[in-house]
DNA sequence: TGCATAGTTGCACAATGGCGCAACAAAGAT
DNA sequence: ATCTTTGTTGCGCCATTGTGCAACTATGCA
């Protein structure tokens, strides 16, 4: 029961709201820098909220040299399922405008990867 | 943006999960005091979930005498739509038990009305 | 070895959230 | 009119949450 709640709790920032929404829609891992640049929320805060993310149980981890990209869990069971299509469906702007800096993003990826870091200065740690 | 983290925000709580489960699945409209009954809870606790639930706009309130009856709001839009249809696919023995004790409390309906008031005396406000 | 880059974590602070209690409103019954 | 029943609301308390800052780890590069 709990869990359940774990999941709604974390989907109840918009900030996370829309990391998980950038997920589900791209269909692909996303590194913390891109993330960062993307919601336009400082590195430390990022992460943060991607740790609440992975603690709910919805991503995944995976590190990469100095870069950890993070996934979507695989679904299992409906009740994921049904919540991961329902975030597709928000008819939202600010999710539309995230989608097009993703794409920036994707853009400069090279042979598919994320090695270019974070592109606005202001977001950096100091 | 922000209706949707309110729409979680307002799930993220086990009483007011276990609330929007049972108006998703029985498809009908129940009153305070059958909350107090299913949910264990008092009735001012009751009161003050609903309201959130309400203020969210996920539920309706109709008077009808002494009794308040709260229901799904219409679905518009694929997103709540599915949200709810997540929501019944939650697996979680609490709901079931839930469940049981609706029926309980319909069986003592009349006229399929609430007329009985809350069964359990520790619950109401004294 | 030292430096830059990518990311995480601990701390202090303000804001929010849920709970219990007690007082309140509103409707019907005696 | 008064009492009972159904439900709501305001207050104080404590726990939790999001944020910014600063210190930290870890990896790669010169």
């Amino acid at each position: 029961m709990n869990t359940y709640t774990d999941f709604f709790k974390a989907l109840s920032d918009e900030t996370r709201l829309r990391i998980l929404h950038l997920l589900v829609v791209s269909k692909s891992e996303l590194c913390v820098c891109e993330f960062t640049d993307i919601l336009e929320t400082p590195t430390y805060n990022v992460s943060k909220h991607l740790k609440i993310l992975k603690n709910a149980g919805l991503i995944n981890e995976r590190k990469e040299g100095r870069w950890v990209y993070f996934g979507l869990t695989p679904v299992k069971g409906r009740f994921l399922e049904l919540l991961f299509e329902a975030i597709k469906e928000i008819p939202a702007q600010q999710l539309k405008t995230d989608l097009n800096e993703l794409q920036k993003r994707f853009d400069i990826r090279i042979e598919g990867k994320c090695l270019l870091g974070i592109q606005k200065e202001h977001l950096k740690n100091h």
